[in-house]
DNA sequence: CATCTTTTGAGAGTTACTCTCATTTCATAG
DNA sequence: CTATGAAATGAGAGTAACTCTCAAAAGATG
C-alpha cells in the first residue's frame, strides 16, 4: 500500500511514508520478518472479517499466511494482539513535542490531535472503523484494547503532561489529568462507533477535549 | 433488592448486612447455591494468594471447594470472573438517587462517593487492596477489570448524569462526562495502589473529582 | 565455501472452556 | 411418606489457545 509515493510530500506531515521507504533498505532477514508479520496480520484480519474472530483459528491463519502455528506465536504473543497492535503512539509523541511551548498541556494536546488525527483518519477511515468495531464487539479484544490503551496511549499522554507542566509523571494530578483525557478519547470513539462511522471522529475528539477543559459543564 | 428491611436499620447506611440476614430466609436450594458460590470464591482467592493466579488451576479450585470443574463453570463463566465480580454498582446507584435534587451532576457524584466509599473502604480495606492489586498485576484480570468497569460502573454513572442533567444517556457530552469521571476514578485507584495502600482512597477519589470539575488546571 | 547465528517447523503437553448425558438432590402434590 | 417433576451436579470427551523442546533450514560473515 502507498509504497512509491516519492516526491512532493510536505515535510509537516508525520512520517508514515518515510516508514515504507526505510523498510526497503533493511537487511534481508529483517525485511522478511516484516513481510511475514504483515502477511499474518493481513490474512488474519481478512479471515476475521469473513468468518468472525472466534470462529477463526490460529491454525487457519497460519495456513493462509503459509507459516506454522509455532511461528504465529513468535510474531504475536496472542491471537488478540494481531488485532490490537498499532503504531500510532510514537507518532503522537513526536508531534506533541513539536508544539509551541507557550501552549498549556491541554491546548498542546488538542493541537497535537488536530494535527495527527485527520491524516490517519482520512487515509484509512473505513479500515479503522471495521477494526475498531471488531475490537468493541469481541469481548476478548475489547478487554485487551482497554489495557493496551492504558499501557500505551495513557503513558504517552502522561509523559506529555508531566513534561509541559514541569511535574512528576507520578503526581496524582498529572495522573488524573491523563486518565480523564484518555476517558474522553474513548467516549469519542464510542460516539463515533454508535453513529456507524458517520460522525467525524477528529471533530468529536476535539470537542470532547474542549468540553473537558471547560470542566465538563452539565 | 432491599426487600424486607424491617426496623431499626439506619436508612442512611447501604444495606450490606441486611444482605446476610436475607440469605437465611431463602429456600434450601438457593441457599446452597449461594453457599457453593461463596465457597468457590473463597477458596479461589485463597489459592490465588498462596500460589499466584496463573499457577492455580480451575481443577485445584474445584477440588478445594469440593465440586467438579463442570460445576465451577456453571457458577463462573471464566476463571477471571471469580476475581472480578462484585456487587458495588447497585449500591452506588441507590445512594446516588437519594442525593438532594439541587446538586449538580458532579456534586451529586462527589456526595455519593463520599457517602459510600468510606464504608466499604473501612470494612474491607485490606482485602480490597489485595484483590485490587492482583487485578492490576495479572494481565488477564486487568484487561477484564477495565471492561467490567465499562459495562458496569460507567453505565451506572451515565445513567446518573443523564437523569440529573435531563439529557439523553447517548448524548456525546453526557458520555464524555461519564468517561472522564471513570477515568479519574481509575487514576485514584492507581495512585492508591502505588502508595501501597497507604494513601486514603476515598480522599483521593474526592480530590480527583474536584480537580476534574475545576477543568483539570495544570 | 565454511561456520556461526537466527529463524522456522514438528510435535508433545497443559489448561481453560464447551457439550452431552446420566445421576443425584430438592420441591411439591397426593 | 411417597411419587413425580424440575433443577443441580458429575463424568467424560472434545476443542483450541498457548508453551516448550529440539532438530532442520536459511541468512549473515569471514
Amino acid at each position: 500500500m502507498a509504497e512509491n509515493r516519492r516526491m512532493s510530500t510536505p515535510p509537516s506531515e508525520p512520517s508514515l511514508d518515510a516508514f515504507e521507504e526505510r523498510l526497503r533498505r533493511l537487511p534481508l532477514r529483517e525485511r522478511k520478518k516484516l513481510r511475514t508479520r504483515r502477511a499474518i496480520q493481513d490474512h488474519a484480519l481478512r479471515l476475521f472479517a469473513e468468518q468472525g474472530y472466534d470462529a477463526t483459528t490460529v491454525e487457519q491463519i497460519s495456513a493462509a499466511a503459509e507459516i506454522s502455528p509455532s511461528t504465529f506465536f513468535r510474531y504475536f504473543p496472542t491471537k488478540e494482539d494481531v488485532v490490537i497492535e498499532d503504531e500510532y503512539d510514537p507518532v503522537l509523541a513526536e508531534v506533541f513535542r513539536a508544539q509551541p511551548p507557550e501552549l498549556s498541556p491541554i491546548e498542546a494536546l488538542r493541537a497535537t490531535l488536530r494535527d495527527v488525527f485527520p491524516i490517519v483518519y482520512e487515509r484509512e477511515s473505513a479500515a479503522l472503523f471495521a477494526r475498531t468495531r471488531m475490537m468493541v464487539e469481541v469481548p476478548a479484544l475489547r478487554a485487551r484494547m482497554f489495557d493496551s490503551m492504558r499501557t500505551g496511549t495513557l503513558t504517552v499522554i502522561n509523559g506529555f503532561v508531566a513534561e509541559r507542566s514541569g511535574r512528576d509523571p507520578a503526581d496524582p494530578e498529572v495522573q488524573a489529568f491523563s486518565w480523564a483525557v484518555l476517558g474522553v478519547l474513548q467516549a469519542a470513539m464510542y460516539s463515533w462507533l454508535d453513529s456507524g462511522g458517520e460522525l467525524d471522529l477528529p471533530g468529536l475528539v476535539d470537542r470532547n477535549l474542549a468540553f473537558l477543559a471547560a470542566g465538563l459543564p452539565l
